[in-house]
RNA sequence: GUGGGUGUAGCUCAGUUGGUAGAGCACUUGGUUGUGGCCCAAGUGGCCGGGGGUUCAAGUCCCCUCACUCACCCCA
């Protein structure tokens, strides 16, 4: 029979690779919970409506990369490309929301894009996400980003680089946008990048981060978002820089900093790193003010989050993650194999964790086995063990100290 | 969607102008008549990604295909 592969951009992960996963998780359990948020978990499967209405339908990841299909019944539904949509569709469906009550989440599982895959870009990916609902102070914000420096320190990763900007709102925007389409427009159009000419009509934004040397040196005068802010999204970015300063996070301001999903607005950042390929982003976030209004919830209630890219953070995580053994219990005559499944069965009543040799297996082997699973202690059972009711003791260090004991006395 | 690279043992890879396969690591066993990590030796293990073609002969040359991978694009 042919053998059936997996598809296309996702991953079976092993022990040493999915013990990465678990310690993110973990940590970032400790962490979130430290700041008072509690898990939320959502599905994965959502109406196709729900992703078009708040992550845009003009993006690529709607127009280009979801994973969406009719069930049986014809509906068309969509495996989630990011975290943000479901968690404020649960909010809203919910009726959370009350005036003056702030709520805070996080969640962490697959998401999916139909992408071609590369160097921390699969089609099955996996991120943690954290989300505040009715804060618009921009203590917040100040605070989502401590959270994520503290998570991304806790994990061990602290030569990240965060990159803020501010996007400004429905009311100052336009504005911006007017004059940055009079700035292009007075370009000679032909010198930009193919790429860039098409972004020119589709998300002048976009123009901004383009990475041709050429592109650059014509925008660089280009007008930013930060200059044409109004007075109130001044105030709020102003506050929030003033606040993390305080606080001691590091970080730059990058005026050029765009998302690629539209339901941000104002404080918009970004985690960096230049260790994990083309690309970059480990993490990234922002305010969503108008996001949970748009999805049918009430008018004015404040959101603000982050999502980090799990596999990406896996690439910069180093040493082993795998837990280590108590013991290994070397079966090396099979007559003892009854006596050795009991005695290991005891020594896990006990909360040791380890593994018990099934098949009797040469003494050498027995131990290198024990030596490659890291146990701390090595129990064997062979002919003298059998015979005399007995078990060897044998510690796995340097060492290699040994006693041989009753096994009814060991557990005294 | 567009480019580039790579597919040979479980893993990392050699393979010379075409003559039906090698190394290291890993694994098993032995040196050590029951004692690991070092050393030494032997052994197990390959439709050389798949299909077609050229040839007396193809891992090697040509075509097709599949998979993986990196980059563009886009994003976490």
């Amino acid at each position: 029979m042919a053998k059936i592969q997996k598809i296309k951009g996702v991953a079976d992960l092993f022990p040493e690779d999915s013990a990465r996963y678990a310690f993110m998780e973990e940590t970032a359990r400790d962490v979130f919970s430290a700041y008072g948020y509690g898990e939320l978990r959502v599905p994965i499967l959502e109406k196709t409506e729900l992703f078009c209405r708040s992550i845009g339908e003009e993006t690529d990841v709607v127009q280009k990369e979801m994973y969406t299909f009719p069930d049986r019944k014809g509906r068309s539904l969509t495996m989630r490309p990011e975290a943000t949509a479901g968690v404020v569709r649960a909010y809203v469906e919910n009726k959370i929301f009350q005036p003056g009550k702030v709520s805070k989440y996080f969640t962490f599982g697959p998401m999916f894009r139909y992408e071609r895959p590369q160097a921390g870009r699969m089609r099955q990916f996996h991120q943690i996400d954290a989300e505040i609902f009715g804060a618009a102070e921009p203590q917040a914000d100040a605070e989502v980003l401590l959270m994520l420096s503290s998570f991304l320190s806790k994990i061990g990763l602290e030569k990240l680089s965060f990159e803020l900007n501010s996007l400004g709102c429905p009311e100052c925007r336009p504005q911006y946008n007017q004059a940055l389409k009079d700035f292009l427009n007075s370009l000679d159009r032909e010198q930009l990048c193919d790429d860039c000419q098409r972004r020119m009509d589709t998300n002048p934004l976009r123009v901004l981060d383009c990475k041709n040397k050429n592109c650059k040196a014509l925008t660089e005068k280009a007008p930013t978002i930060p200059d044409h802010l109004c007075g109130e999204c001044r105030d709020h970015f102003d506050t929030v820089i003033t606040l993390i300063d305080e606080a001691g996070l590091k970080y730059t301001l990058n005026p050029r900093l765009v998302r690629g999903l539209d339901y941000y607005q104002r404080t918009a950042f970004e985690v960096t790193s230049g260790d994990i390929g083309a690309q970059t982003a480990v993490a990234g976030g922002g305010r969503y003010d108008g996001l949970v209004e748009s999805l049918g919830g009430p008018k004015k209630v404040p959101g603000i989050g982050f999502a980090c890219g799990m596999e990406r953070l896996a690439m910069l995580l180093e040493g082993d993650y795998e837990p280590k053994t108590d013991f290994y219990v070397a079966l090396v005559d099979d007559r003892a194999a009854k006596e050795a499944l009991i005695f290991g069965e005891e020594l896990r009543r006990k909360g040791l964790k380890g593994e018990i040799g099934f098949t009797a297996k040469s003494m050498k082997a027995q131990l290198r086995h024990a030596n490659k699973i890291n146990a701390a202690k090595c129990f064997i059972f062979g002919a003298d063990e059998f015979e005399n009711g007995t078990v060897t003791i044998k510690d796995m260090t340097e060492s290699g100290e040994q006693e041989t004991v009753t096994r009814s006395e060991y557990f005294k």
